[in-house]
DNA sequence: CGGTATTATATGAAATTTCATATTGTTTGC
DNA sequence: GCAAACAATATGAAATTTCATATAATACCG
């Protein structure tokens, strides 16, 4: 019953790691961005509040980098937060170059509040799992990231960003 | 060493699973994707060719639902390809509504070369992971995208998917 | 120091994506 | 059979995104 696949080899799209990461990241993450649709908020401008709750006053390449979005639609999606109030532009003393993005006291109010429903969220996902699975699938997510971040043993289909921006951790 | 943090509570992007997962699902992909380009495709395109090799002549909302993408980009994006002559459109013959695309030959060859490399890449990234996690990971992931697709004990934060598609298994 | 390379952000213009809705074909119930 | 409800795909127009490049500020080097 499971229709049409008389293909050369085998399957091969369901069980592609880039596939099933790409397809549990967005069937997951859908879940959650409903929610915050209905607090008005689109995807781009959760990842923003939601990455200055953890560094308010981050610069926008580093808030490009959180939020995995490409620098010139950032600087795009803050200058609609701003209009909106929910956060505010200041330039760097130290280095006119730079501009630090900062919550307003409504922008705050907002991300904490999504922030909760986001853990509550992440709980309930956890729970569906086998407990053993739940505790492991973090730790594991976490360790292949390092590994992909890592420049290392770079044996792979190295350059370009896919969000064209650099911004890891940036030693200084 | 991990810079600027001195919010409220703790840190919570870095360890938030929805974050972790589309992180990981970008910062994966995007070492092939840049492969695909290479190659001249963008990442729909190669998604709806690597879809085709599994379901030659599936219908275009299936093949959103596949490339996780909605149904109104999906049919431009065809559009597209069957002009640079990688698939064709022929209406299906039973039901007069449905589209089904098919790849050319220049296409499936394009399709079938971009396919190993995938796998390849795939093994690649496996292998930079512990062993143990590496025989997990895809099993755990698989399991959890049947809990997310499934709409069972549906206590999400229901509604709306995101690819704004529904093509899901649609058991006929 | 002054010039040149570099870094951070912004912006114009083209291309793509979205959202709502139009089209076209099919199924259902009477 | 026919009208109403549905389904699958396409399309217009607005909004967003991308890509290349402009602008502004700092760092670096002889």
């Amino acid at each position: 019953m499971t229709s049409e696949k008389s293909q050369s080899d085998q399957s091969f799209v369901p069980s592609y790691l880039l596939y099933l990461l790409a397809k549990v990241s967005d069937r997951a993450s859908a879940e959650f961005h409903a929610h915050a649709r209905a607090e008005g908020l689109r995807v781009p401008e959760w990842r923003v509040l939601a990455s200055l709750t953890d560094e308010d006053g981050a610069m926008t390449t580093r808030l490009a980098w959180l939020s995995m979005m490409e620098q010139s639609r950032l600087t795009r999606i803050i200058d609609q937060m701003v209009e909106r109030g929910l956060v505010i532009r200041r330039s760097d003393p130290q280095d006119g170059r730079r501009v630090r993005v900062f919550l307003t006291l409504e922008g705050r109010a907002l991300a904490l509040r999504l922030r909760e429903d986001a853990q509550a969220h992440e709980a309930r996902i956890l729970a569906r799992l086998d407990p053993e699975d739940a505790a492991r699938l973090k730790p594991l997510l976490a360790t292949m990231l390092e590994q992909l971040e890592a420049p290392e043993g770079d044996q792979s289909m190295s350059r370009h960003s896919g969000t064209g921006v650099s911004g890891a951790p940036s030693v200084k």
